[in-house]
DNA sequence: GGACGTTTGTCAATCGTTTGACAAAAATTT
DNA sequence: AAATTTTTGTCAAACGATTGACAAACGTCC
């Protein structure tokens, strides 16, 4: 497949919108779609998106439009979710137990193949058909494992604990819920950071300036 | 407070990351921190850190540097996180109980004042001190009360059902976990979207990348 | 208190992203 | 089959964000 040299993060983070509106006309038996028409559905602009797409080359046609379908598969493509990344979990708390129990992950590129935790009530038990295991553990299977991508749930003073021990272990690959910052200290790890607190501060300070318009206190 | 006319979007998301590095310096005794030193340890730059607080005037002092202290306090202020805006949440499967039992909502804007679940074994069970009310009754909640503000844990089908019981009942600020999209359906809702999946997406895409460098497959 | 080093606030330059415009290509209509 | 309409792919312009540079202000040292 063709791709340009440099495709900008900005564009990268689209994709997934895109698969998603996607699969929705998908779903509801549209076949073809105009970047004019899926710009209107998504409060996107035509030009953007024919602008994204063609970074990868072109899908489109003239004067048709796109073939949902077509470019449905194509975009899942780009993004590699028919890879089956072996990964593992620590933290099994309610946000690791989401993650687990309602998230598809073999259709978002990836498979759970160890769960971690630190609570003896919980290690030894069950959770989505694995059972949990010590994460005194996690060095030893860190090195008999080619396990390169980790889903941290744990707050921030047990990721500080425990990163040295993944990196050691040949984790490069961060799915990162705390407030721990592995990029500026690890400096060849790839980090997906999922901060709800700093979403949660935008919210707060757009609903103020929602409220106070053009001030703030 | 001083306040530049338009301020970017980027700048906003950045602010709560300031808020935490500034809030780790302070738990660790530095009382003054320099844009250049700051930029170092978060990885960022000197004159982007500059720019970025001169939007809301200056606090800093040459040859000194920011007091840390000061500046966290500012940045608390800008983000508007001593208000505390009467949220409800709807969900009260693992992300919600998440949210629920391991956010600190007060310090961050926000204060939980009703949540509510379908799953009638769920109803009217206690959560984080509260009693969970049957989502029946949501649309009589809206109408009583004044909160603006809703938590959407919720699979997207559900999402859609509330969405119009939402609107009309007056909520216009939306932390959204769902896939549902209320932006492009609802002109005048403020919305944070949290999309995991989206997320875990892009890390795909990212490890992918890393793996196969320069090329799509 | 004067000289020197530090660091901010700010402006301009650079860099990256989005938007607008249009030729070329395909579909559709007549 | 020619004319018209639609729509892409692409290039350039406009816009926005980041970086670099430097004068002015302050702190520190002697």
């Amino acid at each position: 497949m063709y791709k340009k040299d440099n495709i900008s993060m900005s564009v990268i983070r689209r994709l997934p919108r895109y698969y998603r509106f996607l699969q929705e006309l998908k779903n509801s038996g549209v076949t073809r779609i105009s970047s004019r028409d899926l710009a209107e559905r998504m409060g996107s602009s035509a030009s953007q998106i024919r602008q994204d797409f063609n970074c990868f080359g072109g899908f489109g046609q003239q004067g048709y439009g796109y073939d949902v379908g077509f470019l449905y598969d194509v975009i899942g493509k780009i993004l590699g979710l028919q890879e089956c990344h072996p990964a593992m979990l620590i933290g099994i708390g309610n946000l690791g137990r989401a993650v687990i129990n309602h998230m598809s992950l073999p259709s978002l590129g990836f498979s759970l193949v160890a769960l971690f935790d630190i609570d003896p009530d919980v290690v030894g038990t069950e959770v989505g058909g694995m059972i949990v295991r010590d994460v005194a553990t996690l060095e030893d299977f860190c090195r008999d494992s080619d396990v390169e991508t980790v889903f941290l749930c744990v707050p921030r003073e047990s990721a500080s604990q425990l990163a040295d021990v993944l990196y050691k272990g040949g984790i490069r690959y961060f799915w990162n819920f705390s407030h721990y910052d592995f990029a500026t200290r690890y400096p060849d790890v790839i980090v997906e950071n999922v901060h709800l607190n700093d979403s949660l501060m935008t919210l707060c300070y757009r609903i103020n300036e929602d409220k106070h318009p053009s001030h703030v206190e």
